[in-house]
DNA sequence: GAGTGGTCTAGACCACTCC
DNA sequence: GAGTGGTCTAGACCACTCC
């Protein structure tokens, strides 16, 4: 059997528009893209948490009445999406940045020698404040409205090499404090995670090269003047919202940018 | 019908472990697999060549007497991979770097303001030289071997904005003439294609910031010092080889280098 | 042994292109 | 209308994990 039961099973979906009269439906979606929505807003809404297991193909097979072979397509895209992560012979898992794969999804800078291993954080300074307009147009916000800015130094072995800057929606990240953050070690993108339940998915990121001014040379412990790496990042979440500007200096002296083009 | 029958017909290919005595194999790949490795041997003999159309998966899947269904699996992935362009109702095609498409696969310098677009190329040295050390280690060459060095002044709009040398196996690119670069109009990688058979479908990039020389600063008509991203790309042709090691200066007053995470 | 994702098949029908 | 890739189903069996 195929398509008279798969248009009754799935009467509370998008039907595929072929059957119906009229021709194509200027709307069409597949399937498969449909499951894959559905299955997005579970894992924005919290249903499954980072970290967690979420149903098996044939349970959400049985829940969505469709085929195994559906759910898995939708599947197949949000693990290569990294929102999911199969594992053969346990279940699908929902990404979480607090896993030693994620570390580096997003930092990319790279030790010249030695094994790859995530720095440690200095946070300068820590406060609310309103957006300046240039933020505010890069986070979708209306200048003005609360943000936290954070300013921080990050280390390798002791020796100073990023110093960064970041903004984040003060709506979201509302009990955001310097306490909590000089808590909490590793990645910054796990506590957001975990205490503000904000997950970042994806991000676009402009680099320059520029002369260190005084104030990064010093916080850098470089000459000023010194060639330095200029990254400008937002971040999105689901829903490609942004919810992170950082502007980050990266001394490359010892380290690398390192990007794969395929 | 099914595992029988799939087992006789797949007689040539390396049958699935668990249907023989003995257990799983140490060296099980999955039948996608094998059919994804018998094309890509195809493409990378030149039996399809770029911008040409494959065979269709029906006709693959009866030459090598599997179902459509593995075909499109190991299509799907040479796909992911950049290596096929699928196109609905048409066919499978080659991908080719003569297509406006893969031009900015590997440039990421994009303008800050206006539409992105193909930078115009100035030789300033074209010669075969023998590989340095560094050169050769970068390329698997024995030091002393063979390569064709290539500098090069790139100008957006008329205003230069990338110096790069280039240093290519002399044995692959053994009629290349500064005459014939002069006279190819586009992205090199076209050239490298159509003229040498030799296609670059990967690559890993190192970027770092630096001071202008005296040199350099000449050649992109800016002041002695002026912070540059310096990038060293290795490209790779079918099998991981490399056969392209690329040195660029890129001034960022009006461009920046753009790269997408997720 | 039971449960998970992974592979493979056969077959139907759809969307799109070219004629 | 014929040919292409794209979607969807049902069903079998494999590889792997956990018990």
């Amino acid at each position: 059997m195929n398509n008279a039961s798969s248009n009754l099973n799935t009467a509370n979906l998008q039907s595929a528009s072929g059957s119906q009269a009229g021709g194509p439906s200027p709307t069409f979606s597949p399937l498969y893209q449909q499951i894959k929505a559905l299955i997005t807003q579970s894992l924005q809404s919290g249903e499954w948490k980072p970290g967690e297991l979420i149903p098996s193909e044939v349970e959400l097979a049985g829940r969505f009445k469709v085929s195994q072979g559906t759910v898995r397509k939708a599947i197949d895209e949000l693990a290569a999406e990294n929102l999911v992560v199969r594992k053969q012979g346990k279940g699908t898992f929902v990404s979480t940045h607090h896993e030693a794969r994620a570390h580096f999804r997003f930092l990319r800078l790279m030790p010249d020698e030695g094994v790859p291993h995530y720095p440690e954080s200095k946070f300068i300074e820590v406060k609310r404040m309103r957006a300046p307009a240039d933020v505010a147009r890069l986070l979708e916000l209306k200048s003005g409205d609360a943000v936290v800015f954070i300013k921080r130094v990050q280390s390798f072995d002791g020796i100073p090499t990023i110093v960064e800057e970041l903004w984040l929606p003060g709506l979201i990240f509302k009990g955001l404090t310097a306490e909590r953050l000089n808590e909490y070690k590793g990645p910054m993108y796990g506590l957001f995670e975990s205490e503000f339940g904000t997950r970042m998915i994806r991000a676009q990121e402009k680099i320059r090269a520029v002369c260190a001014g005084d104030s990064e040379a010093e916080l850098l412990q470089l000459a000023a003047g010194t060639p330095l790496l200029m990254s400008e990042r937002v971040s999105f979440t689901y829903g490609d919202k942004p919810v992170e500007l950082r502007r980050g200096l990266y001394s490359t002296a010892r380290h690398h940018y390192q990007n794969d083009l395929s």
